[in-house]
DNA sequence: TTGAAAGCGCTAACAG
DNA sequence: CTGTTAGCGCTTTCAA
């Protein structure tokens, strides 16, 4: 192992101060034109590599922000994960990652080594049953910004990032009662989580304008996983209950449901079923037919996090004022909804209605 | 902003020297078992949080592995991610991440600025155009380990985690063969990269083998992505060379061809033309008829690599031992690769081969 | 079992 | 423009 080269070994052979050195490195102007040049040589010449460590003990910032996910591999998050490395990269930042697959207890964990580790701001889309952020204490006791994505609970001292998820659930709901469904249900995840009220909100706000009934054992909540979701329309099927619609909050459940109807049942979707999804997973547009969902803009959204949190990073002042970003959804009308017999059929073609951006 | 409490603050509260409350936090054999018990009391009375930054400068380790790869959200890295982050966590070490974009200038760049950070290890699939790794020489001259996975090139110095690609190609090429095709063509990405020149050998290997003829013509490079596929398949078929087995060397060219030709031919996949993918994409299980593709072990690769890397990072030693680990791969055959006329049609369901291992 | 002292490699007043 | 000085917060000899 080679010794690694220091400011000061720089220093010595220059016969200069390694005050000096570190300005030259620094790019500084309080540095001659004329050392600068000979400093950048020698350091070149000698594989100098500055030690960040040091640099960054020393600033106290270690130009790192904290990426949280409940699981890095889902395709919503690491599109996600895609759009905030690309944030970073820009502003020259490092991203460090980890996953808590939901647990709670091992986000509490992650975000303390996190803070420990003094990165400068944090990325988190928290466990669906963390209903407050005690955990976050630390960093928003020492100022260090936290914006919260996708997932989120309502806390007053963070940035949010999110979905109109209410919306975006209501004008599924209302697109399947347009063609044509009268007996809708939702099934949605552990509604603990803001992101399900949300939109099981819309699910009943659309019921409630077309004067339909609400009630609610129209919501099924189960694990949002293809084999729960399998195993709840069998029950279904099974107990003879069996919806002319579905609006699901993810797109696997509705593609495991899907799956099994054509595989197992002579129901047709959409005209014996119609279903919507969220997230526009690439088997959505692959499955025939299509499968319509929400579009959830994974990577903007992102990007959008990453950078509201290096703004605040870099702009301490604007840290009091808390801000909640609403993105806006986009449902892609596919086959899985238009009932044939309106004869509103578009073959296979994706439609693309974008929605208004709402705020809260 | 709270001053932050460090261990000369608790030092101080306890009339002790900073040097004792260093070790009773370090759990250190050598101090009283009543002082640790204070000491710990304390810390966690006054919320006192180690500062890792400090702690990294003085031992010269960063607890920190990083990881680059084209993509990240590329289904088969974000689950080999997905493993990676699991093995680190399981050893108390943090990721950090960064993505290339299949650029060799911003791997160079990423690279040193993780040298910079000092990592403890780096796992690395680097761009198809690398050739060789000069620019890792920082790490081995300095003995930080490196691994690494999926992609790779030759380098006496580098551990590498790799497929046993030529043989997975090998086998889905002589699936197809055995199920009636007989004119196969090869559809990959850039022969620079070791990995696709394996896949051709196996494609070309199994040609011969069945006493078929293979020549270069066979061989289509394209960029790898599903438009570029959509309109190699239109060309193929406009100077109507079109073949009766594709064996492509990803997922995506696969669905975009199968889809291209259900919604705009009316050749039919398997019986016109059969087809085999890499990488079991979500979307390959969902396709009618399915995709048969060769499962290549993404979050165990992952795993795999991380694990080496983890375990010379603790084991010196063990550093010269440059090793390359070849893991198997599965072809999952479904309805894509099976021609009907020969009666073989096993319905919706996919049929798992494992391979055997091989090394080099 | 504890303390004193030194220093990881860098940056940032402050002087000059 | 450059040098001096003093740490950032921790760990680790060495000595007691």
């Amino acid at each position: 192992m080679k010794k690694k080269v220091t400011i000061h070994d720089l220093a010595r052979m220059l016969n200069i101060d390694s005050s000096t050195v570190s300005r030259a490195l620094n790019d500084s102007p309080r540095v001659g034109i004329e050392t600068k040049k000979r400093v950048l040589d020698l350091a070149k010449e000698v594989g100098y590599q500055r030690n960040l460590l040091a640099s960054n003990l020393r600033t106290s910032k270690s130009m790192t922000i904290g990426v949280v996910v409940p699981f890095i591999s889902r395709h919503f998050f690491s599109e996600a994960i895609d759009g905030i490395e690309q944030a970073a990269y820009e502003k020259n930042y490092r991203v460090i990652i980890a996953q808590t697959n939901d647990d709670f207890e091992k986000e509490r964990k992650i975000i303390n080594g996190m803070y420990m580790n003094r990165i400068d701001g944090l990325l988190l889309s928290p466990t669906l049953n963390t209903q407050s952020g005690t955990h976050l204490d630390v960093f928003i006791d020492n100022e260090i910004p936290v914006v919260l994505f996708d997932r989120y609970y309502d806390n007053a001292r963070i940035n949010i990032v999110r979905l109109e998820d209410r919306y975006a659930a209501y004008s599924a709901t209302r697109h399947l009662i347009e063609n044509g469904c009268l007996d809708l249900v939702h099934l949605t995840g552990n509604l603990d989580a803001a992101i399900y009220q949300q939109r099981l909100q819309g699910f009943k706000d659309a019921l409630i304008e077309a004067g339909m009934e609400f009630s609610k054992d129209r919501v099924y909540t189960i694990p949002l996983l293809p084999e729960h979701a399998v195993a709840w329309i069998e029950k279904i099927l099974k107990e003879n209950k069996i919806p002319d619609g579905i609006v699901c909050v993810n797109d696997v459940t509705a593609l495991g449901i899907m799956k099994y109807l054509d595989e197992n049942t002579s129901l047709k979707v959409p005209d014996d079923i119609a279903i919507t999804g969220f997230s526009n997973e690439p088997a959505s547009s692959i499955i025939k037919p299509g499968l319509t969902t929400v579009d959830q803009h994974s990577f903007e959204m992102g990007r959008m996090a990453a950078r509201m949190l290096l703004n605040s990073i870099e702009n301490k002042e604007d840290f009091l004022s808390r801000q909640t970003v609403v993105v806006k959804s986009s449902l892609l009308v596919r086959g899985s909804s238009i009932k044939s017999e309106l004869g509103l059929h578009k073959g296979g073609k994706t439609i693309r209605q974008e929605q208004g951006t709402i705020k809260g």
